[in-house]
DNA sequence: ATCCCCATGTAAATTGTTACATGATTCG
DNA sequence: CGAATCATGTAACAATTTACATGGGGAT
């Protein structure tokens, strides 16, 4: 039907995967990610089940005998079908570099007395390595759990990390 | 005053560069840059451009002699500050990992069949081949036209490609 | 009982996209 | 003089955030 947003198809990749969950175990994966970006707020997330619910994507049954309402969802052939379309379209946006903040905020550095440049990039490097730390943790939990594909974009975000330390230090070594 | 948000923080500090220019010229530099996120259209830059000069961290002179109603913008003492402030702060949104499409994308990729995967990661790591290519072309003509600061960003996105490309060859050899 | 988590959602406001609309200037 | 680019902006829609609101279930 018609073309996934992002966050749309994380979602429906994710119910594909853990089927059935509910809205709120969906919520709960995006809000521990460690990737920015998806906060996933009951505002958003709601709403979007509720379309790909309307669009046929997924189907939900009522629990019986919980008082709470809840859901289970789960994707639909349609959903299936959307999904793999959605992983298979490799447009430019998919493939372009992403934003990272820390780079965007670089540009501003010139502006700043060279001693604070210094302080900045340090503090950068400080903090992307904490990230790194956690990131090895959680690694190291998700091979324990045998969770392949968490393991697996979890190394991805390392060497995101790895790739702006690298970057970093050849910034300080400009400054 | 209030905070920045990416795209203010990210005009701000380009017209504090390169004042005085047009909200046009801003929109322009947005649209060429390789980065993906930030298509900047005419719909978000010329309010957020109205809702900075209203917040009096912009100003704008008439282009006398212009029958375009041409207006440059410049940075002004509340401007700077803010952009201080913005670049200074540094919390968990700054610096955790950034969202990329294709790892997103990967999770789901246990779904497919063997061969598709395969095609699929091939097609992955050609696409991001061709894109470092065009980050070191650009990388070139910066050196040339000696804009280091386009040249330390662009510098970046190579290592956060090459970095993608490190894990896909991973991938390749765990499928 | 009490506290924390599970589970649902809505309302208002902000932000951003797409598509449209207009006209001036510059370069060949 | 015609085409590309410069330059401004708006309108309708879509997506997202923040903050609020409610209540059940399970463990101590």
């Amino acid at each position: 039907m018609s073309d996934l947003t992002e966050l749309e198809g994380a979602a429906l990749s994710l119910i594909s995967r853990s089927q059935p969950m509910t809205t709120y175990a969906v919520r709960s994966v995006f809000q521990q990610s460690l990737t920015n970006s998806w906060s996933a707020s009951a505002g958003s997330i709601y709403p979007l089940v509720r379309k790909l619910l309307r669009a046929n994507l997924l189907s939900e049954t009522q629990q019986k005998g919980d008082g709470r309402g809840t859901k289970m969802l789960s994707i639909t052939r349609s959903g299936k079908t959307a999904l793999r379309d959605w992983v298979r379209a490799t447009d430019a946006n998919v493939i372009d570099p992403v934003a990272d903040p820390i780079r965007t905020r670089s540009h501003y550095l010139d502006s700043l007395p060279s001693r604070e440049q210094k302080r900045l990039v340090t503090e950068w490097q400080r903090l992307s390595r904490n990230v790194i730390a956690q990131i090895k943790v959680s690694i190291e939990q998700g091979q324990k759990s045998g969770d392949r594909l968490e393991v697996r974009a979890l190394r991805a975000s390392q060497l995101q990390m790895e790739a702006r330390l690298t970057w970093l230090s050849e910034l300080e070594k400009e400054l």
